[in-house]
DNA sequence: TTTT
DNA sequence: TTTT
């Protein structure tokens, strides 16, 4: 290694991930985050900017996203920049910088505590064009599942 | 500047943080903060280990600090290392290395939600004449304040 | 701040930064700044993969820029992402990304210089005539100039 | 992964690594490192400031420690915090925080290339227990030296 | 286009 | 204890 190539971010996903399978069964995710910064600009007033930026996620994190990521989610990625670039069918010259996540840290907070009920009402479903179907992102929260989104701690800190 | 000393965290309080005035009025908030990674060891379990660091704030994030921190919040920190020695009564020389915050990133779920209870459990207390009853979580908390935590957007993303 | 959008880099300039005074004298700096990582790919064999990104800096580090970087030179760079987009003549819409420095460390070896002139003479010469004189690395190069690169001790490099 | 505890060091090292094998040939290198910031104080005077923090290498980053870094070498750490406890002969409560590095990158310029191939001339060799015939590092370990091995136990590693 |  |  003779070179550092690191993004940090934290976000809300614009939509959904778009999850493919390649040969071999890898998955891929790929998904818009959108970071707001606020600041004060050299008028002193508050100014507040966001930036999307286009994360992708290989193999397991890309299950992951799948199963647990979804439009709003709020995340922390750790990466690095890879830029593509490729011509369209006109010939023009077009170029593509994503950020290739290689950590994942789900930030929202754990929906059901303990008596875990509504999860549906927590995802913030945005109108009727989301995932009324299959999709088994509802109906089950966290609860159960290996790799939770962090929550608030039980009492039980060593102070 | 010609090193780099950066430190970058996430995780929850401890507990309510400590926070003092000096004179000038300089505050000053300090609380533990744990992280809690988890990894798989040599054999392929899963471990979770959860290391504790003491965090110092100064000024505008110490006053922050005091008006939305509270035992269990979920932050985002951005600062630096420190060492401090000193010798205690008996002469003991002592090391204390704390992270100074240069950057606050508050990532509660805003307030509660819709059904929240437990609110004492959720402190806030900022001072004895804060809420004391736990009651509407709506109309108070982060609404019409400044720098309210991050939660999921609403629906005027650009997707 | 309600979000996080950080980029931490390690690498080399492919040229030297195109600095530009806008109007009130503001100075900006662009340059291509290649990291390189090198890797195991999945059958074990070393890969070195370079990324060319796109640095811009503003004012103060940018007059740094424009007085001590050149082609080649190895910097720390930490900023954030700016995507920016607009439509070509043709009406194509184009985006670029863009890592909008905060902070710059100059990592190079103070070289030489005597005299600082030319820039030339800090092209890094890497073939058995490296450092000439063979003089001593200290008293000389960036002295009294406010903020040096950092760089070796003046003793032998194991390589 | 639920939580972030990372940091980010560029500095020199004070001294030699020093680096033990433990059972299995596992190498561990340690060393202090000082990064320098400067900046400006609250009247605008410029201050240097010094940190020194102590980082640990495991396995292979500890070998490549061990081969290339030496007193004032100037290295990119990343890695994660742990505090360490245990109570002294006299009973007293101790600490330590030291940086668990995962990656590390050596930012020294390569001064001679091609035919780089004195090893032990750079290396600093600071005592007659250090390998002075500039054979493999390897399959030694460090029985019979002066310095016991640090008390870790090979097994149960938190990492 | 850099660097090793 | 480094580095400038």
């Amino acid at each position: 290694m003779r070179g550092v190539n690191k993004v940090i971010l934290i976000g809300n996903l614009g939509r959904d991930p778009d999850v493919q399978f390649l040969e071999g069964n890898i998955a891929v995710a790929k998904f818009s985050l959108a970071t707001t910064e606020t600041f004060k600009d050299r008028a002193g007033k508050l100014i507040s900017q966001t930036e999307w930026h286009t994360v992708v996620l290989w193999r397991g994190l890309a299950e992951l996203a799948q199963k647990y990521l979804h439009k709003g989610s709020l995340v922390y990625i750790e990466g690095r920049l890879r830029t593509r670039s490729w011509e369209d069918k006109e010939g023009n010259k077009k170029f593509a910088t994503e950020v290739v996540g290689d950590n994942l840290v789900m930030l929202d907070k754990r929906m059901d505590v303990n008596n875990g009920d509504h999860p549906v009402s927590h995802h913030h479903t945005t109108g009727p064009a989301t995932t009324p179907t299959g999709a088994p992102h509802h109906g089950e929260g966290y609860a159960g599942l290996d790799i939770p989104p962090m929550s608030e701690p039980a009492d039980d800190l060593p102070f």
